[in-house]
DNA sequence: TTAGTTAGCGTATTTTTGACGTTAACTTTG
DNA sequence: CAAAGTTAACGTCAAAAATACGCTAACTAA
């Protein structure tokens, strides 16, 4: 039996996976990071969201903060995922340089716990965002990414891929009002697929929590679609009776 | 930002759900552990089998080590599904206490990964598990549990039922041979239902990596029944095309 | 010999899926 | 202003899957 002791227990942190949705496309927030490589050239690459927890946080309170202080969003959909605990996943010198810099300490091993949130870009507003120079990227053009980052998108997406099926969670990175085809949009980007509009709009109108307005499309040319809005109350209601979809 | 530093890192450990079945239960592997209460009363309660990682080692690999160390079991299922975080995971005077004892250090937090597994109990076979005081307990009769132990096999079970209905994990925990009737057995003790003996049949031989042996049962006071075994190569060929059941 | 048990096959009905046809309602373009 | 282009929103049909349940076979125990 391995003896724990202060001194040698890995650093922890949490890592955001963002999700957000614009221009049909899904998106994750990235941020840029400098350094400089071997050769002395200034250089850049990208790396998620995240942070150090500290003594005495909570791990999905940790992960509510990192989203809010990028986004300045708060009561986020947030999902734990994993836990991504390789001895090795900082043994890059450019990794554990930039470690060494930005914190001023010599950081042996960070293990880090994954979270996936959805958000509306549209109602984010945030100055540390800017700050840090972060940026939607769509999913299928990541680019190269700090540590075991690539990795965590990856099984970021998978989960939320999963959760998909068996929860209304697509809701998250829409507007208020949302037709039937932005849904199904938002549906196909994540799923990677096509999916065809007719039986789409029958199995997803089945739920009970998708509630139809007034309010039509206007200056659209073509024939104007209702708005409908998720309704949470009633999600939550039926909850047992909505099990999923298998598109 | 919080500034991370090595003395102030929470400890981790990982902590195993074992499940196992036998006499038609779904069992869970627990370790009995001995504390003196506030009265000065010698008690007695139970806890998941888990261990500190050491500063080098691998989450997964830890659990393994567990595993192996409690069953002597190797190369066994094995899933990572949560990590345990919060803050006040270790608040009990009892648990304090006992962790102060056993491992002589003063530990302020612990940060934990669960894993769960599934083993064949009849293969077990080793001394750690009895040195431990180690028993399979009803998963419907779990007692008084050390620090949040209990949570951590409620959501470890919740996650196996998930498993179990896309991936064909529930072999690992039967003999090698067994019938259709054992396999549905083990289905309802896990998913904690009643299933049609006829229409589960139909579902499961749908899957090719069910092999039919040439043996039966003998000494059953009834039609003997064909044993089967799961054939893993063929499962692992065919991957993509068995994606689960909805029972 | 009979009663009790589970194995293992089958049928019939309903539900879900997937492919695709069609008209309605709007804008844009020639 | 007519025609073309687009998506909305409804519906049809056949195939597949899920579900409920009937029945005979093959064994043991009493």
């Amino acid at each position: 039996m391995s003896i724990p002791g202060r001194n040698i227990n890995p650093t922890i942190s949490v890592d955001c996976v963002i999700f957000g949705f614009s221009t049909n496309q899904l998106k994750v927030l990235l941020i840029e990071r400098s350094f400089t490589d071997r050769s002395g050239i200034e250089s850049k690459d990208y790396k998620l969201p995240g942070d150090f927890i500290s003594i005495n946080e909570d791990l999905d309170l940790a992960a509510s903060r990192t989203l809010e202080e990028m986004t300045g969003l708060r009561d986020i959909f947030l999902c734990q995922f994993a836990v991504f605990g390789k001895p090795d996943r900082i043994s890059n010198p450019v990794d554990m340089e930039w470690l060494l810099e930005t914190t001023g300490l010599e950081i042996q091993r960070v293990v880090t716990a994954a979270y996936y949130s959805l958000i509306n870009i549209g109602e984010t507003n945030t100055d540390f965002a800017i700050k840090n120079s972060a940026s939607w990227i769509d999913v299928k053009q990541i680019p190269k990414l700090a540590f075991d980052h690539a990795d965590i998108i990856e099984q970021g997406l998978i989960r939320l891929q999963l959760s998909l099926r068996s929860e209304p969670i697509g809701f998250e990175m829409l507007p208020e009002k949302f037709t039937i085809r932005d849904l199904q949009i938002l549906y196909e980007a994540i799923l990677d697929c096509t999916l065809d509009n007719r039986n789409f709009r029958k199995k997803i109108l089945k739920s009970s929590y998708l509630v139809q307005l007034d309010e039509k499309q206007t200056g659209v040319a073509h024939k104007p679609a209702h708005y409908y809005r998720f309704d949470r109350y009633i999600y939550e209601k039926h909850k047992k009776e909505s099990l999923g979809f298998n598109f």
